[in-house]
DNA sequence: ACTTATCATGTTTTT
DNA sequence: CATGATAAGT
């Protein structure tokens, strides 16, 4: 550190590419950096070369280095960018999302923390199922809700937010985890900042062994990731922040942008760098997205620029309802693909409710596509319910596996017998034991199919010990009589659910990897990618279609106060500044039975005129159609300018000019 | 008494 | 897809 260096050949250091701002924020050795790096301006590339660059110039080791990112997906593109530069030095570097981060330093420590390796983490649907159950007896609190500020008050360990309903959740949702032997996201957090606050020489171990510290999205981080990296930062690092208050929304998570703000403060020694040179879009989907974060009022004044020249007109497209917006969006999407097959094409919406409508259009067209955040494999009933078994096989005590487990296939085990199971004896924790000692209590059907299970349990756990984990788990769905339940089209999706599994060496790892696995990486390059806007968040594409801006969905009908409106606003800026080439914005005045207006938005982007999809789509004699006013129909006859159809609402034909197909 | 099948209904955003 | 209400089956 401190060591003043200069460019040199030798080591093959390609400064080159980057502009002025960047290269300084590169070859900075010395002081704590916060670089507030607005939308494609080449962020990524800065941090992967200073890292680099760190390296190559032997300032410090792989192993020295630390950094944060937001998503795995983010954390899993930074490591194959890094290997691709530095080979396998790079697997030295420890990459991640907080969480990523504090398993591996729990699970080195776990014994301390008094934790059973390896750590299990409770998928996010569980949580909430847990919540869920929690609740039933309080009709008025909403799940997520309430689970939001559990992990809020965990996180920062005050309860003060808490009414006595929330409160009292909260503690039996701490011993439900507890019994199951799992932890939730704050546990993660909160356990490592435990572990470093109470053992020094463990902090410490840490403090010196990292010299650089890099942190992703820093507009975004909450209280437990900012005494996180406060533990973490001593003398001795040098931190690198890289962020942008214009993107932060992520406050429903506890992200506060006081920690961005404070960054002089927090840090002795620091450097501001702004980095506004955009190198993603055109100069006019940059206008649109200033002209329309300007009317945030609280805000630190920023103007991305560009020196590309290309100028593509911003659309903003209004169609009739919303099927077919999405149906106008999939015949675009056709007409780029005629000429353009390698262009990036992505659809980004607020909610994830406006995937099924943009789904079905696409399907329809018969247009690849991929859908990130939900993986929608593993979401399918029938592969939960194989996982489930794999699940209470690794763990006795998981309670949500089990219940899933035990019904499906039926058992004739209810809700009942159910409970009766779980508050058999409340200081064992594994079901197993539980479901043996009160067989004795049953009689029947219901005696029969527990005294079953629990032997092929048996059976089953002993088989996992000499034979692969595919063939276990195969003979698991079959013998358990849940292959034979399913309809065809289910048991083609548990084919191929086994032929995943060959890949996996033990039940550990195959349950390590469920961890990891919501986030699924594109196979087909072509596919056009759905996703929410949040999920869309440090991605670029060359065409982005952004539906749905209407009132009630965009901004959210639910953000009341000027803070929440001007966080949608940051969400659509986010929106609006991952598209290089082509935006194309869209609503719909009529959203399934309900009317709605146009997005306040709209009229923030600067003057822009509301224009049609062109539809010059083929028709052919039988097609099911549309039309604006008379609904559905069957195509008759077709002319030059018109169509007869046969509508389904009367039996005359009627002949018209306007037309979309079903 | 208990379980299951079926239908309607409803969902911000996520590690 | 999961839940809740309701009806029907064991």
């Amino acid at each position: 550190m401190g060591c003043k260096v200069e460019a040199n050949q030798e080591y093959d250091i390609n400064l080159d590419l980057l502009n002025d701002v960047q290269k300084q924020i590169i070859q900075n050795t010395e002081k704590n950096l916060l670089v507030l790096a607005g939308a494609g301006t080449g962020k990524t590339s800065t941090v992967i070369g200073k890292i680099t660059y760190y390296i190559q110039k032997g300032i410090v080791k792989p192993h020295e280095i630390i950094a944060t990112t937001f998503t795995n997906k983010a954390a899993r593109e930074m490591s194959v960018r890094l290997q691709a530069k530095l080979g396998s030095n790079a697997n030295a570097i420890w990459i991640g999302t907080f969480h990523k981060l504090c398993i591996l330093v729990l699970e080195k420590h776990a014994h301390l923390m008094n934790l059973k390796t390896p750590l299990q983490v409770l998928p996010y649907d569980d949580q909430l199922q847990v919540v869920r159950k929690l609740l039933k007896p309080y009709k008025n609190y909403k799940p997520s809700h309430v689970l939001e500020k559990i992990q809020r008050a965990k996180e920062t360990e005050k309860t003060n937010s808490l009414d006595a309903v929330e409160s009292t959740i909260l503690r039996l949702y701490k011993k439900e985890l507890e019994t199951m032997g799992m932890l939730d996201f704050a546990d993660l957090m909160t356990y490592t900042i435990q572990l470093w606050r109470e053992y020094e020489n463990v902090l410490l171990e840490y403090q010196n062994r990292f010299k650089l510290l890099c942190v992703d999205e820093y507009q975004d981080i909450n209280e437990s990731q900012y005494a996180w990296i406060k533990l973490l930062n001593n003398q001795n690092t040098q931190i690198c922040c890289v962020g942008d208050p214009d993107q932060a929304i992520y406050s429903f998570r506890g992200a506060n942008i006081k920690y961005i703000l404070s960054f002089e403060e927090t840090f002795n020694n620091t450097e501001i760098i702004p980095l506004e040179q955009n190198y993603r879009s055109t100069q006019n989907i940059l206008t649109v997205a200033n002209t329309l974060i300007e009317h945030n009022k609280r805000r630190i004044p920023k103007k991305l620029w560009t020196t590309n020249i290309q100028n593509i007109d911003v659309k903003v497209c209004a169609t009739y309802n919303d099927k077919l917006e999405t149906v106008s969006i999939a015949k675009e999407i056709i007409k780029i693909r005629q000429n353009d097959t390698k262009s990036s094409i992505a659809i980004l919406v607020r909610t994830r409710a406006q995937f099924l409508n943009i789904e079905d259009s696409l399907s329809k067209e018969k247009i690849q596509y991929v859908v990130t955040g939900s993986v929608q494999f593993m979401d399918r009933a029938e592969i939960k319910d194989a996982i489930s078994y794999a699940r209470f096989l690794y763990n006795p005590s998981d309670k949500i596996a089990f219940t899933r487990m035990i019904q499906s296939p039926k058992r004739g085990i209810g809700e009942v017998i159910l409970s009766r199971i779980f508050d058999d004896d409340l200081l064992d924790s594994n079901i197993e034991n539980k479901m043996q000692k009160m067989l004795s209590t049953l009689s029947g059907k219901a005696k029969e199919s527990i005294n079953k299970l629990v032997n092929q349990l048996k059976h089953w756990r002993s088989l996992l010990k000499v034979e692969s984990l595919q063939t276990v788990l195969k003979l698991v769905v079959q013998e358990s009589g849940l292959y034979n339940s399913m309809s065809n089209e289910k048991q083609a999706n548990l084919q191929n659910w086994f032929d995943s599994l060959s890949s996996f060496n033990c039940l550990q790892d195959y349950i390590e990897h469920l961890m990891w696995q919501n986030d699924s990486e594109n196979i087909n390059d072509n596919a056009v990618e759905i996703m929410t806007i949040h999920a869309s968040k440090g991605l670029e594409f060359d065409y982005v279609f952004l539906p749905g801006w209407v009132s009630n969905i965009f901004p959210s009908s639910r953000s009341n106060n000027i803070l929440q409106i001007e966080e949608e606003r940051r969400l659509a800026y986010v929106a609006i500044t991952r598209a290089r080439e082509n935006l194309t914005i869209s609503y719909a005045l009529q959203q399934g039975l309900f009317t709605s207006k146009p997005s306040m938005f709209l009229t923030e982007l600067g003057p822009i005129k509301v224009q049609q999809f062109e539809n010059k789509t083929q028709f052919a004699i039988g097609d099911l159609v549309q039309h604006q006013q008379l609904g559905y129909g069957n195509i008759t006859e077709i002319g030059m300018q018109h169509a007869k159809v046969q509508f389904s609402y009367s039996s005359k034909i009627v002949e018209v000019k306007s037309l979309t197909k079903a």
